[in-house]
RNA sequence: GCCGGGGUGGUGGAAUCUGGUAGACACACGGGACUUAAAAUCCCGAGGUUUAGUGAUAAGCCGUGCCGGUUCGAGUCCGGCCCCCGGUACCA
């Protein structure tokens, strides 16, 4: 595996890059001697993670990608002398290791286990930069126990409640979904449909911070994708308008409506209410009797229509007219009630006022149900006529038939009309949020226990902290079928009432597994603490985490519940932060041939083989190389080779430098700078410090990468004979060009380190550099030797290229001109014109303007 | 529909923040050197097109989805449109 120098019939061989034999040695020495451990000390924190892995069994590109992004990002902040903490840890609880269970028999503690073994395994061959001291695994007693306090404490500021509700069901999971968890009506990680269940359920009152988190996000938009701020402000989907009474006929109660129009209240011609609405139930006896069988008809009708369907717009606007009549509460008019598909229970208040002529859904049902539209705005200069009118008009306009509100601009209207609604105590402003509470109990095994126990004459109480963790049992019947699988455990559920000692029966659902994804980051912090979720001090020097890299897959998700989370805990005195995370970047999926990677499309790419095949830099520096982070990056066998055959070249080129530089003398700036050589490999060199710098800055892998290759491309194209170079060749090398090679050599180590640091620490050791590459300081860019020197003036006439002159650098306008006069072909264009205006730019370029 | 992001060679992408040589760097391709041969390695070439020249080459024109504008100068800024991707949705 030796190759000789090929002209030089040198005695010297140089070794090749063997990925396979270096890199072991470097992640043992890493390892034992806890390179990158994080210890609190003075200088200036980063915290850099990324999101932490389900431990499904192997890593797939997509991990790779994302810490090869993050150890990127860590090495380099370590290198600017900050003090990094870059932790990992595992999402252990989940659905997949209970169905590993009922598949394989085997216990899914025990598969978790093995999972986060050869995982582990796998992140210390990719040579991560992390501090394995701090591992949290989310399934252990140790860690879930303070979550079960945490889930006490909400409930007693009453943060955590049951309620009976319509909520999502997964027929296949077996278990209730949050709202977060539907994705157009499936299942978000089966992809089944998603049915509707009326059920008694924990609940974490998230609608409480709905408007801190809505102000929040302005405080960190800065440092977060935009695309992620909008999707969780829609997510919130605040909405300012009113609540209005219609009071029912011959009844003293009030149907009540939720618009964002108050301003259209005088066109209101008929109410429309969900099917699901408590007013249309026999018990409210308000549907007259003859309108009864008809009106049952369709909301049983309705009930059987898919509710993804109904939620997705997709069947068309139906309705019945219910028997009943409100009378409007300003005009006193005589309303009809009708029952409409398309009102959501669950959204305002399940009723909406009809509005045909400014509404385009109140519109498309009038047409159906042929109602009256009454036109109350009319647009400036125009006036619509309810005959002619094709659509609902929706802008804004000036209030007509709207009694003493005629002649208002539709903006003010809204305010009055709202004002004179308090007035009779018939309506009020109101804002309403799509948000809704965050349904956390889960019908499953393994989970968090939720730590609260059923008695029947106290009620709900919560279990005594003293007796916290509430363990999982480790045996339990994991059928994936008849509701909670801890209910038929006896031991677990048969418990004395924590107040009255009376028999009483523990809750035996577990909790939504996103709770322990929304608080790991602070437990990195004191990973092992006993006296709580964190150690304040420790968590507060951490946090907030400085960069947070993963899928964009979580925008709403774990990025809003820990958002929320995180201001629970500030407002018990946990922690001072109300934002955990400080800056996002979002990286794009690993697809291949145009196809997201998954087992079904046979288009796999396992990161084991590479590996075994490449090394760990290998597919580090490619997935970094191939695509900017933040979009999608499309898998290419050949673009591996390319990265390898590029480590071998970055191999080489650092050991032929090494060998031709080894006895160093000392060589004034001055004498570089007279020696063209000499002085342009400074230029690169420089000019590859910035390169790098900036690409990581920017989150530009690709570019800081295709610096260096820059660097090696120059440096190597010197000489014709550069690749055959041996230490004899110590004495055809100026001593300035001697000076500056060895100073790439290394530098060049310290600027790939970020990306290949296996590489780069063997490269340093053949070179007996004295340090370990890791705690060296970054190089400083030395903008004199980019700012020296000559540069290329581009010369345009009418703004087109036409010449180049290659000149000092900060030349005057004038010389500039006369200069590019004299340029041959310059001069061919401004013959026989005269220049009426010239642009220059100093070094960059002159645009002659001809008249 | 609404909200984001994007559209640049055969391909991934650079230059977009801050208007100033479009196509860095790589992949794929083609040619050459080395080799008995191959692999590896090294070197060279390359957006399209036209003109002149035997030729190396020189020069012109066109070119960053489309149309228009601002500017001495637009891939970059502004207005309008088309297409693709992602998110979201009878949200009252």
């Amino acid at each position: 595996m030796y190759y000789t120098c090929q002209l030089h019939m040198s005695r010297r061989t140089i070794p090749h890059y063997e990925p396979l034999k270096i890199e072991p040695k470097w992640q043992k020495k890493w390892l034992k001697e806890k390179t990158y451990k994080a210890i609190e000390n003075d200088k200036e924190k980063s915290y850099v993670l990324d999101m932490f892995p389900y431990p499904s069994g192997r890593l797939h590109m997509g991990h790779v990608r994302n810490y090869s992004i993050g150890d990127c990002i860590a090495r380099y902040r370590r290198h600017l002398g900050k003090n990094v903490l870059r932790p990992m840890g595992f999402d252990a609880f989940g659905m997949p290791a209970e169905n590993a269970a009922i598949q394989n028999n085997v216990h899914p503690s025990q598969w978790t286990k093995q999972n986060i073994k050869a995982m582990t395994k796998q992140m210390q061959r990719l040579g991560l930069f992390v501090d394995w001291d701090r591992m949290v695994v989310t399934c252990e007693p140790s860690y879930y126990r303070w979550e079960q306090w945490l889930f006490i404490q909400m409930f007693n500021k009453g943060l955590a409640y049951r309620k009976k509700s319509l909520v999502h069901w997964c027929p296949k999971c077996q278990t209730v979904l949050a709202n977060e968890q539907v994705e157009n009506g499936k299942c978000w990680r089966c992809a089944s449909s998603v049915i509707q269940k009326d059920l008694e359920q924990w609940f974490l009152r998230i609608t409480r911070y709905a408007d801190e988190l809505l102000e929040g996000l302005k405080t960190i938009e800065k440092g977060w994708p935009e695309k992620v701020v909008t999707m969780q402000r829609n997510w919130i989907g605040r909405s300012e308008g009113a609540m209005i009474d219609f009071t029912i006929e011959g009844r003293s109660e009030s149907i009540r409506v939720f618009t964002t129009r108050p301003d259209t209240l005088f066109g209101v011609t008929f109410i429309s209410i969900a099917p699901e609405h408590p007013l249309l139930a026999s018990e409210a006896g308000l549907v007259p009797q003859e309108q009864k069988a008809v009106v049952d008809a369709f909301i049983q009708k309705t009930k059987k229509e898919d509710f993804s369907q109904r939620k997705l717009n997709l069947i068309e606007k139906e309705g019945i007219f219910t028997g009943i009549y409100v009378s409007h509460p300003l005009s006193k008019q005589r309303v009809p009630v009708y029952s409409a598909n398309f009102v959501l229970m669950d959204y305002g208040t399940g009723a909406v006022m009809g509005v045909p002529a400014h509404d385009q859904r109140d519109f498309d049902f009038a047409r159906k149900y042929d109602l009256p539209k009454k036109i109350v705005i009319q647009p400036l200069g125009r006036s619509l006529d309810p005959e002619g009118l094709q659509e609902a008009y929706t802008e804004s306009g000036t209030l007509v038939s709207s009694d003493v509100f005629n002649g208002l601009d539709n903006l003010l209207a809204k305010k009055m009309i709202v004002d004179a609604l308090s007035k009779i105590k018939m309506g009020e402003s109101a804002v309403t949020y799509r948000l809704k509470d965050w349904g956390i109990s889960r019908q499953r095994y393994w989970g968090t226990p939720i730590p609260m126990i059923h008695c029947e004459s106290c009620g709900i109480v919560p279990e005594d902290e003293k007796n916290l963790p509430i363990l999982l049992p480790k045996k339990a019947p994991l059928t994936g079928q008849g509701g909670s699988p801890l209910s038929q455990v006896n031991s677990f559920v048969k418990v004395k009432c924590p107040k009255c000692e009376g028999a009483a029966k523990r809750d035996t659902d577990t909790m939504d597994t996103f709770m322990e994804s929304s608080w790991y980051f602070f437990r990195y912090a004191s990973p092992n603490y006993e006296k709580g979720m964190f150690d304040k001090s420790l968590a507060t020097y951490w946090t907030p985490v400085d960069q947070y890299i993963g899928g964009v897959e979580h925008a709403v998700l774990h990025l809003l519940y820990s958002r929320f989370i995180t201001r629970v805990l500030r407002d018990s005195g946990h922690i001072n932060i109300s934002e955990p995370f400080a800056k996002l970047l979002t990286q794009g999926m690993v697809i291949k041939d145009g196809e997201k990677m998954s087992k079904s499309k046979g288009n796999v790419v396992d990161p084991d083989d590479l590996i075994a095949k490449y090394g760990a830099d290998t597919v580090r520096a490619f997935s970094l190389f191939a695509a900017p982070a933040e979009k999608d990056l499309d898998w290419n066998d050949r673009g591996v080779e390319g990265l390898y055959r590029f480590l071998d070249r970055l191999w080489r080129f650092v050991l032929i430098l090494h060998s031709a530089t080894e006895n160093e003398n000392s060589v004034s700036d001055q004498e570089i700078q007279q020696d063209p050589v000499a002085k342009s490999a400074m230029t690169e060199l420089q000019k590859a410090i910035k390169g790098v710098s900036e690409g990581i800055e920017r989150f530009h892998f690709n570019t800081a990468i295709s610096a260096i290759m820059e660097l090696i491309n120059h440096v190597s194209g010197q000489r014709s004979d550069f690749w055959s170079l041996s230490e004899k060749s110590q004495d055809d090398l100026s001593p300035a060009t001697h000076l500056v090679w060895s100073k790439i050599k290394r530098q060049i180590v310290i600027l790939c380190e970020p990306f290949v640091p296996h590489i780069s620490e063997e490269l340093a050791k053949q070179m007996n550099m004295q340090d370990m590459v890791s705690h060296q300081p970054w190089p400083l860019v030395d903008n004199l030797w980019i700012q020296e020197g000559k540069v290329t003036l581009v010369v345009q006439v009418n703004g087109k290229l036409r010449g180049k002159l290659d000149v000092p650098r900060g030349l005057s306008k004038d010389e500039v001109l006369t200069l590019a006069k004299e340029n041959e072909n310059v001069g061919r264009f401004i013959e026989g014109h005269s220049i009426a205006k010239t642009i220059y730019v100093p070094d960059k370029l002159i645009n002659l303007v001809l008249s």
